[in-house]
RNA sequence: GGCGGAGUAGCCAAGUGGGAAGGCCGAGGUCUGCAAAACCUCUACGAGUGGGUUCGACUCCCACCUCCGCCUCCA
């Protein structure tokens, strides 16, 4: 069964089928953060999906190629560092760091380039490209001495988010006062540089200025993977216009079709509402972090609800996330465990396991399922662990069950962190095993109670002692 | 005003023209020195509302209600 995906463009679910003849390598290109500040929750959640796509399809034996570009140079960014008082580059540099780490928090895939808006070589792409586009009479320079995109030159705009352009309504977020351009929705490719850009500048054959968002996007994405994308994903507010114009960038300077599946994943809410600092309900992951909640936590929560629906993230959504690998990593420890045991010839699983594990992803086809896929998941774990209770398992079927699970989990990310028990507490554990062994509860319990002070929890359970921090 | 998404148990949520997955919470049980955990079992005669098509509708169609998003640089 092949992936299917739902394609923005067709508004259909579509077979996947890369460009590539072999039928192998897949190039796709994820919009990226704007570096002026901590990514939030709802950033990430464009980013785990990414993550989960990408998985998924490596699962399927697909080779990705994949890039995510970093906005480091736009009006937000630049506004941040004159408020903060520092260069550019320092101040974005910072918001860069903080993005990679978060990433491993969420244990997000790196993407094999992150390129920036700013280095030289793109830098030089984007003005190649608008001169092309200039000379093409596709752009044009305007009294005010920025670049703008010709719409009336792309009939196609507005084709992906599916909007009738002559019927647009001005929302009150137009700039009224930009006459000098020829038409209200034309874009800028390069804005001209003024005094509020400070020693932000670049100088191009029509003058010093910084380019403008959407060329950065279709500059960083066709030098490195070409003038033809597979996939090309975002946050349902790219659609228009970001994507539409990165559309017309690119195909006007290449000529051919620029992707050929979009994808784009829905808001989150907060509590039920509109994630927004004045609701008081924003957070960034170190937010969540600090209320003592664990990225593979947060990944849960952001990754278990389909891509195309909007996500409610609560707290107790969190908790929720919390329980449920609670229950994951029991199952992985105990089988982990038993496949130790003693040696013999075992067999293949039965055939209702090795279903679930096909059944896993063969729902993540369907549009990446993932609500089917965990449900799968939990059927396995269910059924095994009634299958070990009933002793019907052997060691060897066991560890062959352990490998479905980490092929699952190649795909999710959702293994336990490793947890370190210092020295101290190991040695009051063993020495609580001893009194134990002799049947002296009194002192198992005041050792109990020493452990807990260490701030550790010992659970006597049927394979031994085992501790987990509070 | 235009375009689009969504309403399924206390919460999150899947699939399907014919038996309503799964997770959290909750209840019962097994295990256990105690505690905790774990595991097993159970938990919607019902799908926003009202019509319609059909032998049969949560699923298809129509209307209405509610929520959310986009409509020119927000994931």
């Amino acid at each position: 069964m092949s992936v299917r995906l739902f394609n923005t463009y067709s508004r259909q679910t579509e077979d996947f089928t890369p460009l590539d003849p072999a039928g192998q390598r897949v190039k796709m290109y994820t919009c990226g953060p704007t570096v002026y500040n901590h990514a939030h929750i709802g950033n990430f959640r464009a980013y785990i999906f990414e993550d989960l796509l990408q998985r998924h399809l490596e699962a399927r034996g697909y080779e990705v190629e994949r890039v995510m570009n970093l906005t480091d140079v736009d009006d937000k960014t630049i506004r941040g560092a004159r408020a903060a008082g520092r260069r550019l580059a320092d101040f974005t540099q910072v918001y860069k760091d903080a993005f990679f780490t978060d990433l491993d928090t969420l244990r997000i895939k790196r993407a094999d380039h992150f390129p920036a808006a700013t280095e030289p070589r793109y830098i030089a792409r984007m003005i190649a490209m608008i001169g092309q586009l200039l000379e093409q009479g596709i752009a044009y320079q305007a009294e005010d001495r920025s670049v703008y995109f010709r719409l009336a030159k792309f009939p196609a705009y507005g084709a992906l988010a599916h909007l009738n352009l002559d019927e647009l309504r001005p929302s009150g977020r137009v700039n009224s006062d930009e006459y000098e351009k020829e038409n209200i929705g034309d874009f800028a490719l390069w804005k001209a540089w003024d005094e509020a850009d400070g020693e932000v500048r670049w100088e191009a054959p029509w003058g010093a200025g910084r380019p403008g968002w959407h060329i950065e996007c279709s500059a960083m994405a066709t030098a490195l993977l070409g003038p033809e994308l597979d996939i090309h994903c975002g946050g349902v507010d790219n659609i228009f216009p970001h994507h539409e114009a990165e559309i017309a960038q690119s195909e006007c300077c290449t000529g051919k079709k620029f992707v050929r599946h979009w994808l784009h994943c829905a808001h989150l809410m907060v509590e039920g509402q509109k994630m927004s600092k004045s609701a008081g309900n924003f957070y960034t992951l170190r937010d969540l972090i600090g209320k003592g909640f664990t990225g593979r936590e947060v990944r849960y929560a952001l990754l278990t609800v389909n891509y195309r629906l909007p996500l409610n993230f609560t707290i107790a959504g969190l908790e929720g996330a919390r329980a449920a690998l609670g229950r994951i990593d029991e199952w992985v420890g105990r089988i982990s465990d038993f496949r130790f045991q003693v040696s013999d010839l075992g067999g293949a699983l039965p055939a209702n396991l090795s279903e679930r594990h096909e059944g896993f992803f063969n729902a993540l086809d369907d549009d990446l399922n993932i609500s089917g896929a965990m449900g799968q998941l939990f059927d396995l774990i269910r059924e095994s662990n009634s299958a070990l209770d009933h002793g019907q398992l052997t060691p060897a079927q066991t560890a062959e069950l352990l490998k479905l699970w980490e092929s699952i989990n190649r795909v999710l990310a959702f293994e336990r962190e490793s947890i370190v028990v210092p020295a101290e507490v190991a040695a009051l554990v063993e020495r609580r095993q001893q009194v134990r062994s002799d049947k002296d509860w009194t002192a198992s319990d005041r050792l109990r109670d020493e452990i807990a002070a260490h701030g550790w929890i010992v659970k006597d359970t049927k394979d031994g002692p085992k501790l987990s921090p509070k």
